[in-house]
This record gives structure tokens, sequence and C-alpha cells, in this order.
DNA sequence: AAATAACTAGACCGACCTGTATACTTCTGC
DNA sequence: GCAGAAGTATACAGGTCGGTCTAGTTATTT
């Protein structure tokens, strides 16, 4: 294996960091919890900084994929037209995620609220994970003839984001169900072949 | 006056924990930055946490006063229907306050995120504030006859949050343009007297 | 005018922070 | 089997953190 502290180093601070915030999680709490040593570290990354973007790209991935995986899964069982089940599989699966045991609220806007400066590195790496955020809401909509596709795209990202939030902030695990009413009533309002 | 260096604490401390975060800002630049002895701060605030608490009630006091205000003044330039005029106008003070210079997401959600536990006096501060925008979005609805109310102020608090996300995680200041198209889409799915 | 409250300036404390240095050990690829 | 990479353990540097303390100064109130 090339480097399985670097990886463990990673899943740690991933946990702690989303637990209890970044600036809050200090360099040593990671160490004492993965065990290795602080030279470790710092010949994998060239400073926390590093780290934090490593571990945001690693979330990143894993989070895109936790989703993509459980809207293909929730698509079957949906109620609605066929051509809008991928969108609406979404929006149960977010809610799957919100209402897991584990759930801090988005580390990327957490992130970027932790560093506020729109030119940080850390505050663009959580800015990348919404854009990709947006290219997998566009890609549940290929099937859904839109007015104004683009337009619909930034309107659910806005009630995700909005859902995400409001479960985190006001500790109201249910924002989804909320989230989700809204992005219907946006989809059928916008959708030219739409059928209740 | 009562005392004036409280007040100026408070003002200096809301401006650099929203520019620069809360544990990112020290209490020694905040002490410098109003002219202030450490002494003095700790004659009116117990710790820093307090200082924080005292800042994010001020914080929420002054907000919702301009968002108030402002929607008040944005209402007769609204185009839509009068009932919904209000709420409609609302969504314009918004997209004013995220254009504004000094945008730097919302202090509440950003506190949130900084201090995760839901336990934490912090966290249920900010949790209080989302609870009184929802206050202050229903009070806008009063005139409009909705089919579920409660679950339309859930829905637009939802996008409100989600267009201030938006702006600041992605630095794209035309989320409000979205955010308030959606909330059109969710009015006009549940007025039950909606006239496009 | 006296007493009390609010304030300044700055030293100081212990704890914690990121990051580096030293010395040694284990693993791994050729 | 050996060289180099990757690892451990730990001390340490240099700084910042929140918070306390002392001592003296200004304001306010009665």
């Amino acid at each position: 294996m090339a480097s399985s502290k670097r990886a463990l180093l990673i899943d740690t601070a991933q946990a702690l960091f989303y637990k209890n915030g970044f600036r809050a999680t200090g360099i040593d709490l990671i160490l004492a919890e993965a065990g290795v040593a602080k030279k470790t570290l710092y010949h994998h990354f060239t400073s926390k900084d590093d780290l934090i973007i490593a571990t945001l790209m690693q979330r990143d991935q894993q989070l895109l994929l936790r989703l993509k995986t459980d809207t293909q899964r929730l698509i079957p069982v949906q109620t609605c037209q066929t051509k809008l089940a991928p969108i609406m599989a979404f929006f149960d699966a977010l809610a799957e995620w919100i209402t897991s045991e584990q759930f801090f609220g988005c580390m990327f806007i957490n992130g970027s609220a932790e560093y506020p400066r729109h030119d940080d590195p850390i505050h663009l790496a959580c800015r990348e994970h919404k854009l990709l955020m947006m290219q997998l809401i566009e890609s549940l909509l290929v099937e859904v003839e839109l007015s104004d596709k683009k337009s619909v795209v930034r309107q659910l990202s806005i009630i995700a984001d909005g859902a995400i939030v409001g479960a985190h902030t006001m500790s109201e695990s249910d924002s989804t169900r909320f989230a989700k009413i809204a992005a219907q009533a946006v989809l059928t309002h916008f959708c030219l072949n739409y059928t209740q």
C-alpha cells in the first residue's frame, strides 16, 4: 500500500473537522486520534490548510458518490412522472443524508463560513464542490423539458442548500420534506410537459 | 450614556466576527480596533462567548429591522398581485442586502457552522434568529390565502437561506434572482386566489 | 467634596497553536 | 540484503489564545 497513513489522516481529519469545525480542531488531536506521528503528517501535507483541502476533496467525492448512488436507488420508488423521478429521488437522497446519525450540516458551507475570504483556497475548494453539485442536479434533469433549464438548476440548487442549512442551523431535520415540495412547485411551473 | 464602551465593543466585534469569523478573530484584535482596555471588556462580558452572543443578538435585531424596513419600501414597486407584494418585496430586500458592499453570508449560518453542537449557546442563538426570520416571512403572508401556510413559510425560509448560502459559498450574488423566481413558483402552487 | 463606578495600560499566566528538529526504527523495492 | 523511504517518539521554537491581576486614572453621582 502506497500511503495508508495519508488516507488514515484524511479520514480522521474529516470526522473531526466535520464534527467540531476546522479551526476548533487542532493538529495534535487529529494525530492522537489517528495514532500517527506529527512528522508523518508534515511528510504528506505541507500545512494544516493543505490537509483541510485534501479532506474537502475526499469529502466532495464521497458525498457526491453517495448522493448519486442513493438517488439511483430511490428512483424506482418515486410516484411522480417518470422523467421527474431522478430529481425527486435526489431530494429523498438528500433527506436520507440529513436525517442520518452523523449530520453537522454541509462541510463545504461550513468551510466557506470559517474561511469567508472569497480568494481563500479553502473557500474556493468549497465553491468547487457546490459547482459539481449543480452539475449533478443538472444531470438529473436531462430528460425533463424545461423552459429555462439553467434557471431551474439554480433554483433547485438553492432549495437543496436551504434544506441543508435549515436542518443544521435550526436543528429541524424535516426541512427536506419542504424542500422537495418546493422543488415540485418549481418543476411544475417550468416543466413544459408536466402532468400532475 | 450608560455604557458607550459596551456598545463600541459590540459594534467592533460584529464587524470583525462577520468579516473574519468568530474563532479567527481574537479578543486582542477587537480591543485594539475599538481602542478599549481588556479589563473593560471583561467588565461588561463574562467571556468571549458572552460577547459573541451579545453581538449575535444585536445583529439579529439590526438585520431584521433592516429587512423589514427595506421590504416596506419595496412593496409599492412590485408588479405582482397586491397581496403577494409584501413577500416578493422581501426577496428584493434580501437581494439588496446580499449585493451590498459588505456581505459575508449570514452571520447566524456562519455561527452555527463554527459552533456545530446543537446545545451550544451560540448555536442556539443562531437558531433563535432563524425562527424570528420565519416569523417575519409569515407576517408578510397574512393577506395571502394559502392551502398550507406553515408549509409555505418553511419552503420560503429554505429558499431564502439557500439564496444567502449560494451568494456566499459560490460568490454568485445573483442567487436572489432565482430565489425570487422559486418563491413565485411556490406561491403560485399553493395560493388559493392567485392570478398571474 | 467624597465615594463609587468605569476606565486605561500593561504585565502576566497557563494553555494551546502550527510547524520544525533530532534521533531512532521499521518497512519496502530492487 | 541493503539503501532509501516512511514511520515513531518527543522535545522545542515562536506565537497566539482567553482570561486575570495590579495599579493608577477618569467620570459620575450623591
